[in-house]
DNA sequence: TTAGGGTTAG
């Protein structure tokens, strides 16, 4: 039947349904299919209903629309909606849905569960999962996730082990999220054996560990990973590849990740961004920014992350004036509306660069209710320039946005201390002891040979502590004679502590 | 119709 120029039937429009990119297109189809009569048969408008719910909260309202006045349900709407409505964040409504479905099947379960493990909610899922009439390999692996995410590896571990039959997706769930938490060994260990026992990796599975290993600078399981893909001759997609390059340059293997963005056949966007980001974050900010012009020069457009790391690189390499230029720049040449992102990087960059009343004027100018990485990032400027009024200033807003964060008064104590001002820094002090914040010590890790190897403040607990310290001397003795410095402290950071 | 999926300031 051809109506509108559309060929459509009841089995073809499923498909058609599957493949909107907008709400828009949905819409259209559905009067379509209101007008060609074809909604006798419940497939149609069960694709209705899923399509309208991938497109945001109006496209949900339309679903549910749809779902009251429906005559047939089967369980497929039944759950269809439900998993629309959580998509939005409904969880009360959805299970209000779930209550009230006349039978429910596995999906029906997982879902709702599903729903409660993303809100977070880990004792409502476990009483769930202890509920269901029957498991499978995805209710388990949605319970594996809850307690992954909310850095529960023991209990993850539980529900690995104790799982019937382990797909791809569960190794894949439990590999990443010892990997997120920096628990090299086991994340390796785990990887070999997902290996012997056969399985055969897919994106999805490449992807999340890789940029698991990213997230923790785990660099020898990325490695581990991308021998797999070459030895599987595996076919390396731009979202792979995307996920190499920034796992290789966020692990500081700049080397590496410049050769596989090299060697990729297609790039898009995101390719850019990534290894531009890796430039910028390293302090290459030529190479940033030749990247920027190249990927101008093919054709891509520059975002919104383009520009962050954009200003990003200018602030790591001390372009305070480009970054400023590049800033403007941003709406006037490319039309991209700043967001409190690239503000950030602006209060960095001239924060940095001692231009502080300049950065204070921006946080109180811009467009944006200043939230605490932004007061933060300006504390760690008033930090590093030794601003000790303005840091005042600064801490009060931030103790506003968040009282009890330690570090916050700890940047603040060292501010005093740098400037020698001791009773401010017991006072500070004093501060926290009374509301009863307590500083935790920062500790830093690097990876030697698949070892962790942690350090904390004035530690000495490592076998080699002494050689550790001897280098640290000679650094900040050689970065003195670098600087053509006399009398300055030169803080030489071991982990995150300054020294 | 249900579990894992790339780039974003400090």
């Amino acid at each position: 039947m051809q109506r509108d120029g559309i060929y459509a039937d009841n089995f073809t429009y499923p498909f058609l349904l599957k493949a909107c990119t907008g709400l828009k297109m949905v819409e259209m189809l559905h009067s379509q299919i209101e007008k060609n009569g074809f909604f006798s048969d419940i497939f149609v408008p069960n694709a209705l209903i899923d399509s309208y719910s991938k497109f945001g909260g109006l496209g949900v309202k339309a679903a549910l629309k749809l779902f009251v006045v429906m005559e047939d349900r089967d369980v497929v709407s039944w759950n269809s909606m439900i998993s629309g409505l959580l998509k939005v964040g409904e969880l009360g409504q959805a299970r209000k849905l779930f209550d009230e479905m006349p039978e429910r099947d596995m999906v029906s379960w997982n879902t709702i569960l599903d729903g409660y493990v993303k809100a977070g909610e880990m004792e409502e899922a476990f009483d769930l999962f202890q509920k269901m009439p029957e498991r499978n390999v995805v209710s388990w692996s949605t319970m594996l996730s809850g307690y992954c995410k909310a850095g529960d590896m023991d209990m993850a571990r539980v529900f690995f082990d104790k799982m019937p039959a382990k797909t791809l997706v569960p190794w894949t769930i439990i590999i990443s999220g010892y990997a997120e938490k920096g628990i090299v060994k086991e994340a390796i260990r785990l990887y070999d054996r997902m290996e012997r026992y056969g399985l055969e990796l897919d994106d999805a599975a490449v992807i999340s560990i890789l940029s698991a290993c990213a997230e923790s600078g785990l660099l020898a399981l990325g490695v581990k990973v991308h021998s797999s893909i070459e030895r599987l001759r595996f076919r390396c997609s731009v979202l792979v590849c995307n996920a190499l390059v920034d796992m290789y340059a966020k692990c500081g293997s700049l080397d590496k990740a410049w050769s596989v963005f090299n060697r990729m056949e297609k790039r898009d966007l995101v390719s850019w961004n990534a290894m531009l980001h890796g430039f910028a974050m390293h302090g290459y900010g030529r190479e940033a920014l030749q990247i920027f012009s190249r990927m101008k020069k093919e054709g891509f457009q520059p975002d919104g992350v383009t520009f962050v790391g954009v200003l990003c690189a200018c602030t790591h390499s001390g372009f305070i004036d480009e970054g400023v230029e590049f800033f403007y720049a941003m709406e006037k040449d490319y039309g991209i509306v700043p967001r409190i992102e690239h503000y950030g990087c602006m209060i960095d960059l001239l924060g940095r660069g001692g231009r502080l009343e300049e950065a204070f004027r921006l946080v109180h100018t811009m467009p944006f209710e200043p939230n605490e990485i932004i007061w933060g990032t300006l504390l760690a400027a008033c930090r590093l320039h030794n601003a000790v009024e303005l840091a005042e200033k600064v801490l009060d807003h931030l103790l506003e946005l968040v009282p009890s964060d330690p570090g916050n008064y700890s940047m603040l104590a060292n501010i005093f201390a740098a400037a020698g001002d001791w009773n401010n820094v017991a006072s500070v002090r004093r501060r926290m002891k009374s509301i009863g914040v307590k500083k935790l010590s920062g500790a830093s890790s690097i990876e030697i040979d698949d070892e962790v190897h942690e350090f904390t403040v004035f530690d000495k607990s490592h076998p080699k502590y002494d050689t550790i310290y001897q280098m640290i001397d000679r650094l900040r003795h050689d970065l003195k004679q670098v600087l053509h410095l006399k009398d300055t402290v030169i803080p030489v950071e071991v982990g995150e502590v300054v020294i």
